[in-house]
Formats: C-alpha cells, sequence, structure tokens
DNA sequence: CGCCGAACGTTAGCCGGTGAATGATTAGCC
DNA sequence: GGCTAATCATTCACCGGCTAACGTTCGGCG
C-alpha cells in the first residue's frame, strides 16, 4: 500500500465525511454546496454548463437538481430561446444558505490548516499541485 | 473556494478516476482491491474485521463481497464455532490478481510523485499527515 | 421546405459509500 | 435452564458519481 495514496486517500475521506457532517446541519448533502457556489456566483445556467464547471458528467446535476429542487431550493425552467436548454434558478432559501455554507467552508479550511506555518502552507500546496498536474497528464494521455 | 479543500479534492478525484481506469483492466471497481489486499494478506475474515481495518461500514463490504463472489473473486462460508459470523476466503482468481494489482499500484505511486524530489516527497507526507491528524481530531471531537 | 445530424436534458442501471431497520445466533445473568 | 441483551450479517433506502440509451429540439444543408 503505497504511502502516498494511502495518507491522501485516507486524508479525502476524513475531510469528506467532516464537511458531510457539517452540510447536514444547512440541509445539505455533500457536493451539492459546490453546485450552489456556482449559481450563488451566477444564476440561470443550464445542467450542462454546470457539469463542466464542476468537472462532472450532466446526469449528476440533473439528479442532484431534482433533489434540490424537491428541496426547495431551485427551480427549474425551460429557456424561451432555445427549448432544449433548462436553466435553474436559485429560490431565497437557495440564495440564504450562501454565507452560513461558504463560512462553513473557510472556517474547514482554517481549521484543517492551523497546524501549518505560513511557508508549510504554501510549500503544501505547491507539492499537492505538482501531483495533481502529474495526475491529470496521466487522466489525459497515459 | 478554499485553496488546499479545493485543490485537495481534485486531486483525489483524478487519482480516483486514474486508478478506476486501471483496476478495470483487471475486472476490478475502485475500492474492490482494497478488501482484496487484504484478503491477500490474511484470509478468511469477517465483514466486519475487513470494514473495521479498512474504516468503512459493513454493508460496504456485504454488497462489495456479493459482487466479488459473483466474479469468482472470493467465497463465502458460516464460521463453524459461531454461526453468526461469516468468513471470505480468496479463489485462485482472486489470488491470481495480487501481483498486477499491486504492482500497477506501486507504478501509479511513482508516477504520481515523480515530479518530485526525494525531501519534497517526504515534505509532503509530512504536511499531508499533519493536515489528516487535524481532519481525524476534527471528526472526533471538534 | 424538408430532412438529417448535432446538441441537450432526462432516464435507467451500475458502483462505492452511508444510516437505519431486520433477523439470526451467541453469551451472560438470574 | 431459560430469558434477555449483545453481536453479527444482511437488507433497504438514500446520496454522489459514472456510462449508455433515449427523446426532443434546434441548426444546417440539399
Amino acid at each position: 500500500m503505497p504511502e502516498f495514496l494511502d495518507l491522501h486517500g485516507r486524508t479525502n475521506k476524513a475531510v469528506r465525511a467532516i464537511a458531510d457532517a457539517r452540510l447536514r446541519r444547512h440541509g445539505l448533502h455533500l457536493g451539492q454546496d459546490h453546485l450552489l457556489a456556482l449559481l450563488w456566483e451566477q444564476d440561470g445556467r443550464t445542467p450542462g454548463e454546470l457539469a463542466a464547471a464542476l468537472d462532472v458528467t450532466t446526469p449528476t446535476i440533473v439528479k442532484g437538481a431534482t433533489r434540490m429542487a424537491a428541496a426547495g431550493l431551485l427551480t427549474r425552467r425551460r429557456d424561451q430561446q432555445d427549448n432544449r436548454l433548462v436553466r435553474l434558478w436559485l429560490t431565497d432559501a437557495g440564495r440564504a444558505l450562501r454565507k452560513p455554507v461558504e463560512e462553513d467552508r473557510r472556517r474547514l479550511e482554517a481549521e484543517l490548516t492551523a497546524g501549518l506555518g505560513d511557508g508549510e502552507r504554501e510549500q503544501l500546496l505547491r507539492l499537492l499541485a505538482k501531483v495533481h498536474q502529474a495526475a491529470a497528464e496521466l487522466l489525459a494521455g497515459g
């Protein structure tokens, strides 16, 4: 069991578990916050656009949007100019989650990296970015 | 979108995608390799033991074991002494995957960290371990 | 103008993961 | 010895993610 893969995977799982627990207090599930983040920035985007921005497939967005619509966080509306398109619009409830959820995420980041000095934090990001680039290249070509 | 959380999440997703693609060549799905790794080390363990070792819930093991049994990688047998227990035993097919899968994983680790010097690799592990510990503490207490 | 292909959202089915409820079996205590 | 409580595995329903198949709607070309 290679060291980096194991450690990276474990860390990711723990982080996801914490994020999930905190999102649950706002009635959200893991991943839905990313979708919301995009809509907070700009309303009325299409599932395809959102999927591309999140590096996720369209069905993932559609299913999530259906659940979030049922939860009253957003509404679906067809585009009048191009009837193939569907646009997602936030409700007041969806908009209201912005501040607390963004704050939660900032706090989580701060708590996780609290044990690192400024130089260490910077270095961690630098090294992780290297690995990420290697992964992206392997995924594309290798 | 905090820097570390975002970068770490992206990296994990890319790594998982690569691992999934490579496991698929052996007829495995993501996560099944971890279960196999435990059984390669020691056969005849119970779902509960495996779940605890992998830090996963028991239903996850049960479902995976069902699929892997259907794929001919392992067999289920009830313990004769304690009839509540179920023990998972590898088939020859399951054992045969050991070398290629372990080799794949070692190679993936090497490829991902190829761009790092020895000092950098060590430092990355050290810093990531710090974050992991912080996450574990948050998960337990905070 | 009509057809045919491209673009798009949706659905269905699978996978790993979770929590909650079920059922069987053992262990412990009176 | 018998009843109760703890311990297992299993099942069900849900979530995010994926691929593949489907149906609609628009665009371009003859």
